[in-house]
DNA sequence: AGAAAAATCCAAAGCGCTTTGAAAGCGTAA
DNA sequence: TTACGCTTTCAAAGCGCTTTGGATTTTTCT
């Protein structure tokens, strides 16, 4: 006799050993599988498989009579197509995916993933949509879109903080694989749906608030150069001083990833400068709480001494809800910014012509206690 | 003739409209599923589909020479195996469940969340796994579970953010669904596995370390009581306190969500007490920082003036390169608990059989800056 | 009443893979 | 040469659903 070694025997035989007592692989099978499935619930309704499926799938073609029955027997055993099936028989996984890039430097997640995932997440769960998170290397970023896409495992993807230089834009676009990015890349020619924040219009407009307060020496904490977002930041806090006649100073400016630490330090380099700013623009609230630890140990006082402005993403767990917040800030929801990606995904999936759509949005500019006019010296 | 209703028939009519040009269905067919499938790979190498697939799935019973050929050919074409049709011929989901809580309140979503699926994600990838994520009101929480399981997409679950009384595990033990609790239910004797950090131990630590460099009155700004963590901290810090034969103060003791705002507010009615706290113990470093800009507020000096512990989940952009760092704190890798979270879920899928495990990790006690002896009066 | 139209239902054919049970190929011993 | 045991390959049967093209029943219209 031929022996055996496929999988199956190899596991049948393991099950077997810590079942003992069932006879054969067939009760183990059904063990396994262990919920109503179309087959026996349209036996018991004494219908056909198609007439069942029709009823649960609203289809109008059955009587308003049968389909009674038929949802009144699906809910009775807790009947749920079975998600495998259902999804090879259309051809559709009905799966969004989410590759979020894990920084290689400091394994650091971007903490504003979490909130646009729970905007996204509530859209794709009225649209009978999964979520697929992937937290992926940086390096490896593509070739888990081309693996997703190869395995036809998602029918889309959002792409996660683009760069200026952006090569994933191009590669989706290849793959025939909708997606919709969060930001955009300032470098790509092609066309694509993407939402984002008016990060160069919001930090010009921080700038230009500090100037009219009276402050002419502004340092800018900003995320990672090669961010898009950051770019564009970078490019609003110049334009503010240049139309204003103030000289760039590049001390001034410091790029690194977005934690509180980042923040602490590069805060402390420039209150150390011979000549330090008397105000602050950052990208980030968790940054702007590094900022302010700075400030502490420097015996200043936030808005006395030095007034900051941060870029506010509306994070659940930092969410103020007093009259006059702490940080005058550019405030937009990410959360939101998740909704709307989610539904220009969804749309783009539902009709595969649609022209590639940009949704451009609006951060707020707040006022809070953080910002004043320079103390005189 | 018979009027066209359904799905399709409207789909096609659709997509015809839009693709004006293309003659019938099935050139659309083909266009939507573009990538080389088994049938084509296997009839461009001249072997049958059982070879091929057997070949690329490492069964023995194909030669050495043969699985080179068919590796070779896949790889040409980048063809994967379609995750669809895979899933169902294998009965396997391949996919594991994280149902996250947004809770009702704030829309909040536990910051710790996405480094502990950072850990997580990461031992899946490699298992060849992929994560489905979904953020579900906490109310619909079993619900979600429950459709889950019915439609068979998930091979296993884990649960977030436990409580005291989590009807959840007698509910998953029903479904007979894999799962995983990060975290533990007190008031729960049925087995089930778990990976929690020993919350009792290192509050109770925390505080003896206050109380060992003179502080009396020590004030514990907590997370939302119904959690069973919040729970066990308290008890330890209550514990620490008796031992000592120190009144436990109930005003000193405060649960809420864990915002940065909530321990701002928090910190500023301990600080506002009749006799206020010298010294205070937290559960989040978002809170800590809550604290400290209450302190600031209240012209108080973090150490000096009072002493803060926190617990550190070592959250990627708070993690604090600094030597010595800023906050003494019960430090414990939220995102080395997903790792063993997934490890743990992983081997209880692989085999059912197994006896549900606990996993105790240890915080560390980390000595920083926030902790002095209190300032004589 | 009879024919046409509409409503309702069904058997069967996939979806793209894995797995089974059997057949074919191949070297070696009798 | 034949027979035997391995090794290697294959045709075919599902997995549980959706969708097709017809078949059957009921309603509507003349």
């Amino acid at each position: 006799m031929r022996q055996k070694y496929t999988k199956y025997g190899l596991k049948s035989q393991k099950l077997g050993f810590l079942t003992a007592g069932r006879e054969n692989l067939l009760s183990i099978g059904s063990a396994l599988t262990n919920s109503t499935n179309l087959k026996s619930l349209s036996q018991e309704l004494g219908m056909s498989q198609t007439t069942v499926s029709r009823a649960l799938n609203g289809f109008p073609e059955v009587s308003e009579r049968t389909r009674q029955l038929v949802l009144k027997a699906a809910a009775k055993h807790n009947y749920k197509p079975n998600t495998r099936a259902r999804r090879l028989a259309t051809g559709k996984s009905m799966t969004i995916g989410h590759l979020v890039s894990v920084s290689k430097e400091h394994e650091m997640v971007n903490p504003i993933f979490a909130d646009f995932i729970a905007g996204a997440s509530a859209r794709y769960a009225q649209s009978g949509y999964d979520l697929l998170l992937s937290l992926v290397p940086d390096e490896d970023e593509f070739t888990s879109y081309k693996e997703l896409a190869a395995r036809s495992a998602v029918d889309g993807v959002v792409v996660h903080a683009p760069r200026v230089d952006e090569q994933r834009i191009a590669q989706l676009n290849n793959l025939n694989l909708p997606f919709v990015v969060h930001g955009r890349s300032s470098n790509t020619v092609e066309k694509y749906n993407w939402v984002d924040v008016n990060n160069e219009r919001s930090f010009f407009r921080a700038t230009q608030l500090l100037i009219e307060l009276g402050h002419r020496s502004i340092g800018l904490i900003n995320g990672v150069a090669e961010m898009d977002f950051a770019m564009r930041r970078t490019r609003g806090y110049r334009r503010a001083l240049k139309e204003n006649n103030i000289a760039v100073a590049e001390a001034y400016i410091t790029h690194s990833e977005m934690t509180e630490p980042n923040g602490y330090k590069n805060a402390i380099t420039l209150l150390d400068l011979p000549t330090p700013p008397t105000a602050i623009v950052t990208s980030s609230i968790i940054m702007a709480n590094g900022i302010r630890r700075a400030l502490d140990e420097r015996e200043l006082k936030l808005g006395r001494d030095v007034s900051v402005i941060t870029h506010d993403d509306d994070l659940s767990y930092f969410r103020d809800p007093a009259a006059v917040p702490v940080y005058t800030a550019t405030r937009s929801s990410v959360r939101e910014a998740g909704r709307l990606s989610a539904d220009l995904l969804l749309k783009t999936i539902a009709d595969p012509g649609r022209d590639p759509e940009g949704i451009l949005l609006d951060a707020e500019l707040i006022l809070g206690s953080s910002t004043k006019p320079p103390r005189p010296r």
